[in-house]
DNA sequence: ATAATCGGACGATCAATAAC
DNA sequence: TTATTGATCGTCCGATTATT
């Protein structure tokens, strides 16, 4: 049973950021200032106005200059279902984002197609040292900026002194965990909120696991405790001391009235249509 | 106001290549 | 053999559009 805690600046962050977010729907967003047109690059801010929270737990007093954020953070598989849809998905099944719209039996992890091989390359560039500092380095006028984000000391692993941990990062779970989300009378946004707290991780219940069981629970959320995110979730979330043991998946939000059910509405693409398959770099060139 | 769509930025992966 | 590069493939942000 693992909790991970950290350092309650952070917990501060997110409680005030929650509220915050309270208004974002299926931008289910989260900091990410460099590719974003109209958010402002500032870090550790708020705007406001789009509902866009920049959060960069890793403060750097000292680099003004350089916008530092942490990496966002992928699922290696994405489900099915987010996949088509573009959203983000976990590394439980069923995914949240399928619990949410009551189709966990359909949620299952998409297959990454085989890299092809004998692709040649032409050469690399020279490795000595003077030239390997320059490509990993901002400084170099010719890197490109994408390689800017690079520039901020190597984030500490999780078991570094610091306990610090990046909120955009925080969704890495390992499979069969979730973490806890914001009570749900904050978390009016439909898609799951980006940023969770990152500290407070629960081992999956043995009942979500069972798809009966779970089917169930999302039919009936009045049911049994623990497989339920009631109240007693709510509470927790916000009492200053959070238990690990008694909080299940808020699996219940899947039957919130404004949820539309897969088939009728979910947003997903249509397999057959001829719509875009919202992937990849397709326009990147070299 | 809320939900769905989807363009494209960003991240992760891993074969090709370079260095030893 | 190991280390590094960098193209490919994938995720999903977030603006736009559609629906209620
Ligand atoms: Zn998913
Ligand atoms: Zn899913």
């Amino acid at each position: 049973m693992p909790i991970y805690v950290s350092s309650s600046f952070h917990l501060l962050l997110f409680s005030l950021s929650f509220s915050l977010m309270a208004s974002l729907d299926t931008n289910d967003s989260h900091p990410d200032s460099s590719r974003s047109t109209q958010s402002s690059l500032t870090i550790q801010s708020t705007s406001l106005s789009s509902g866009t929270i920049h959060m960069y737990p890793f403060p750097s007093p000292s680099t003004s200059s350089q916008p530092q954020r942490s990496k966002r953070r992928q699922v290696k598989n994405a489900c099915t279902n987010c996949q088509k849809a573009c959203k983000k998905c976990d590394d439980a099944r069923p995914c949240l984002r399928c619990v949410r719209y009551g189709v966990q039996e359909a949620c299952v992890s998409s297959q990454r197609k085989e890299r092809k091989k004998g692709v040649k390359r032409g050469p690399y560039k020279k490795r000595d040292g003077k030239d390997r500092a320059a490509s990993m380095n901002t400084n170099h006028p010719e890197a490109p900026l994408q390689q800017g984000v690079h520039t901020a000391p190597p984030i500490p692993p999780p078991l570094a002194s610091s306990p610090v941990v990046s909120s955009y990062m925080s969704f890495g779970l390992p499979t069969g965990y979730y973490s806890h989300f914001p009570p749900p009378a904050l978390a009016k946004s439909v898609e799951a909120p980006s940023i969770y707290p990152p500290y407070i991780f629960t081992h999956l219940p043995p009942t979500v696991q069972s798809p009966q069981i779970r089917q169930e629970a999302v039919i009936n959320p009045t049911c049994v405790p623990h497989q339920c995110y009631s109240a007693a979730f709510v509470a927790q979330f916000n009492s200053p001391v959070y238990s690990p043991y008694s909080i299940a998946r808020p699996d219940n939000q899947a039957t919130l009235p404004n949820y539309t059910v897969y088939g009728s509405h979910l947003s997903a693409r249509q397999s057959g249509t001829s719509s875009s398959d919202c992937g990849g770099d397709l326009h990147r060139s070299g």
